[in-house]
DNA sequence: GATGAATGAGCTTTCATTCAT
DNA sequence: GATGAATGAAAGCTCATTCAT
């Protein structure tokens, strides 16, 4: 009964989630209001309060969501590389044009962004702890294989991660540019390219 | 002393369209307000209507004296492929792709673009005059080198500037997606490539 | 419990649409502001747009309202008249000077009345129907006391109201003036006496 | 050379009285321009301050030139009425319907009416002079037809203004509504026919 | 949990008015 | 005399957000 219940507000709260990613990415942001949200999920504006902080917090969890599946394919499609270093770095990059094509497909500028950049970093942290997860896998498979010998397998993982999202911050927001759009990440990639290659060299000599 | 006044009149303007070029890139076409223009170009809000009827004929101006300058680069390029039809064809991608480009990052709706194309349109004339006489003037090369004899060189780059923007108008309209970042234009492009082959082959015949 | 809700959010309604008719009456449709009717009715400008969809719609109701208390009257005096030839032109003629002195009592230019006119004809239906039921009931008294025997009662009440409508259209729309206080309707009004008097000529003949 | 610039002024000053009497007779006096005049003056907007000091101005000297004709005709008209009582009987009151059906007119709501009131009378002197000698002339034809020999006719002629004025005045402010066209000036009317009566009998006596 | 009702802040747009030239 | 250019004030309208029920 109370497991039932619980469903039920959380089947709920998956019809506002696709209601609003359809409305966002039909109309952007700016243009989707509460009300066009409201009127697919059959819920009242006001109702869409009782599960989501505010508009911001929908968007967020509309990404986030949609940020999960997603990765997972990358995930997948970056086991098929030839080797090691080829998995991490092209999961890397990946990664990377993802977050870049999802924040442009929104249509959200880069001052939007910026706001919201923090709350989302925060809500962030589950999916950021599977992808470290992944990439350990990856270096264990490594171990195993003897390719390398470096057992600090999570520590790495997270410095790639971390190292990745630094370069993608660096790359949105020093950027000269204003427009997301127009952001020009192909030197971030091949950054990343760069020292995935050293540090997979570095755990082998 | 009147040529001095008509170019302060024609500075003043500019200076809006800059302010207002600048903001539309950051903020998006939505967030930006008359407000944000009026304060770069040094100018009270109500003043902006003196040069421009609506914030929506600001746009189309902004977006119309990219193109110009974005076009004019376009072109310069496509003379260097290596033969006519790869010119021509090479031209014609470029320039979708470009229009693609620059709506999303001016990140409006599909929905905004259906209701703006009709003044867009309308003002494009001068534009599109420019692209047929760089296109009749390609043809008239061939012309003279003796590729093909045929002499209706501007009606030919006329109907090729029809078939494009009519490829790019499907693409964008009959798309099932309503959302501009994620129109498929590929198809468009293949198709433009095949016909502009079928034309040229045609000509030489 | 329940209805009381629901005679709560009528008679919120009704405060709206009494303070926008003393607006109206008093500063005209264009003096009257969304800020002067919410000061009277205690209610924030915005909150106007959760009963009415714009301030034209607010005029439309009022006039509406103002309309159905005011043909009630002409009914009543109507009736009064002598045979039942001269019921129906006098009720057709007092309706068609009480529309004159209702726009021109709200200083409405042509030119707003024209933009207007759709919408009003819209939600106008209801009143309609109760003036044709009026019509029918006068001609059933014929029938009832053998002036005449055309069963069609309620087809030609419905004629004689889509007359008189078209009559006073055509005055309205047709005058070489383009000021609505200074319209002729005398020619229309005998006009409509006219056919009346044919019309029931007919019916007995 | 000087006469003919006056003329020229005095006639592009014509000019744009002719326009605004068409533009408030069209639109009212709240939705005329003073683009609108301009346009139809064929004079740009700001020029219109050469000649006006502002909009009310520009109404108000519109209504005096037509207030000018207008009365002149209803003197015309008054002199036809039988005996000397009933053409100042006759010429009170009719002017008094002028002036509610100018106002009417040109949908000016009573706020408005008031605010203009004083400038109004202020201009107003020179008709008002004629009028006075209007009525001075229809006494002095009493006096020298001997029907009594009262021979301050124009101090009577005063009176009578200045009480058709007042009661006139009286009926717009103190009038319970605050609407124009719904004034009721009857009661004025019949105190205008008393009064005229009682000092007509006054001076016979 | 859900919603009717209310609102403040902010947007685009219009317009009478001013002033330097 | 005439006007291009500029502006403050105010209008209608939208929308995210709040809150009592």
């Amino acid at each position: 009964m109370e497991e039932q219940k619980i469903s039920k507000s959380q089947q709920k709260l998956q019809t506002i989630l696709k209601a609003a990613k359809d409305c966002f990415a039909r109309y952007g942001y700016e243009k989707t209001t509460l009300d066009d949200i409201g009127k697919i999920a059959r819920l009242n504006k006001a109702s869409l309060y009782y599960y989501f902080k505010n508009k911001e917090d929908i968007f967020i969890q509309v990404v986030l969501s949609e940020a999960k599946e997603c990765i997972e394919k990358l995930q997948k499609s970056a086991l098929e590389a030839e080797n090691i270093e080829q998995k991490i770095a092209k999961y890397l990059i990946d990664r990377m044009r993802y977050y870049r094509d999802v924040l442009n497909l929104h249509q959200l500028s880069v001052i939007l962004v910026q706001e919201i950049q923090p709350k989302f970093d925060e809500v962030y942290q589950s999916v950021k702890n599977e992808e470290i997860t992944y990439l350990e896998s990856i270096l264990k498979d490594g171990v195993q294989a003897k390719v390398f010998q470096n057992h600090h397998t999570r520590q790495i993982a997270e410095v790639l991660i971390t190292i990745a999202d630094a370069l993608k911050h660096e790359a949105t927001f020093r950027s000269n540019t204003l427009d997301i759009a127009s952001i020009d990440y192909s030197e971030a990639e091949s950054k990343i390219e760069m020292i995935t290659k050293l540090i997979l060299k570095g755990l082998m000599a």
